[in-house]
DNA sequence: GACGTTTAATTGTCTGACAAATGAAAATTG
DNA sequence: CAATTTTCATTTGTCAGACAATTAAACGTC
């Protein structure tokens, strides 16, 4: 790959896509050692500042992890879900943020890709997964719970859902609306939202699940969707009746 | 947000962590311009090069934009769907590559979540989808067609299907599933696939959309999904019996 | 007022240096 | 000879200072 110094584009960023490339492409293996980045300046024909900017990239992306030391460098990092994962979340939350993406477009998509693995769910689930939904469930149902540990445990609860499908490719796919639009649905409806109507299919999904019973699974998730979709619409035609009355007394 | 130099960890990660955690919070809002680097070198108490660090690892994950000149800067970015999108095909890529995800898995995947937004295709898909849904299916039709091409033409279609749900988080989060796991998918039965038979599928596909018919559209992914997985099936069988024979004659 | 020119601010890049970590080789010791 | 300690070379992490390139605003000229 070549280097363009006259280009628009920063060299860091163009040496961070050469590398980049040679790793989709696989002719840098995961483990390989790159080049010290004395020898990349050289190769690249740049300073050892712009070459440590371009590893810095591709360590923001977890695509390499550097070591110091006599036998250090930088290495091809093997990506895994676990890293992957996070970052999803982090985009997915700020893409919602950012966007001005309507309540209703939200909870539509999250709740058909959560759909999407339930029959999975409801043919694979272990006890394990029956367990800890049954433990978040009951959690949900204390009292003394506060909004954000209600949220939490109801984020662990359909994570766990989506992980009995037992396939971490689906899990990893999920990841953006479990933990990115289920906390901004809470942080939405939780003035309007019954608790124990949540619990209640809570409960009950974790019941249908147990008797790996896919139809019912599904119907239970519609009526989660529904029941949320109404909170939203009930909290933003408030919110807009405020506005309104605001505005006219002005 | 506080550095800690004594820290095991980079102080360049330190600050972008810190930085990132401010766009997150919305401390820092979009388009908001950063201190200049030599402002935030004094601040965090570190030297230029080093806030260099933090901001180009901020950089590749799309959260900043740097300009040159008298008003030039980091300016916080507004995270597009389009700049995501990309981003999460080639984690989506390296995560199939590097984990060695099975055939099975993988085509599980990316059908069941395909299948999520199907009735939402076959409720809204516009004229202009299924043009292009067309376009592609007549150009697989083809008989000259590269296999390259071919797979670039399905991926086209597919996408077209998902976008016919006019949903953007749902386009976004399938982009993976699409983009990085049908190539790999047509990387693996190209051998043994017939072409005929996907031509036929994604036609009646069409067809059951422009009627606005969800089960039909349902009933034919699952189809798809069968045909493909039935195809990988035969190829690891084709390369299992290779091996046996390999290793019984050596 | 319109149009060049200068200027100041800011990022991009380079050079050179030193500190810290780390494994390997060499020296030492039993 | 084996085990341990020391030394050392390599590599990344960080710093300081400098200059080039770019850009918009301020200034001056007509």
């Amino acid at each position: 790959m070549k280097i363009d110094p006259n280009s628009k584009i920063d060299l860091s960023a163009q040496i961070a896509k050469a590398i980049r490339d040679g790793i989709i492409a696989g002719t840098l293996p995961v483990d390989e050692r790159l080049p010290s980045e004395a020898e990349l300046a050289d190769q690249f024909a740049v300073s050892r500042p712009t070459v440590r900017e371009a590893l810095k990239r591709l360590a923001a992306q977890s695509l390499i992890r550097t070591q110091r030391g006599a036998t250090g460098g930088a290495f091809v990092n093997r990506l895994r879900f676990e890293d992957a994962y996070g970052q999803h979340v982090t985009t997915s939350t700020l893409l919602l943020s950012m966007n001005s993406v309507s309540f209703e477009t939200a909870c539509e998509a999250r709740f058909a890709l959560e759909r999407a693995c339930a029959p999975l769910s409801a043919k694979r689930r272990t006890a394990d997964h029956l367990a800890t939904m049954r433990a978040e469930t009951h959690r949900q149902a204390q009292p003394g719970l506060s909004d954000e540990a209600f949220c939490a445990s109801d984020v662990a609860f359909h994570r766990a859902l989506v992980d009995a499908a037992g396939n971490p490719v689906l899990s990893y796919q999920l990841a953006g609306a479990v933990e990115a639009m289920q906390p901004l649905m809470n942080m939405i409806t939780f003035t309007a939202r019954n608790r124990a109507t949540i619990v209640e299919i809570h409960t009950e999904i974790a019941n249908a699940l147990d008797v790996h019973n896919a139809c019912t699974t599904d119907a239970l998730l519609c009526q989660l969707a529904d029941y949320t979709e109404s909170l939203g619409k009930r909290v933003f035609a408030t919110h807009n009746a405020a506005k309104n009355d605001g505005s006219a007394e002005a």
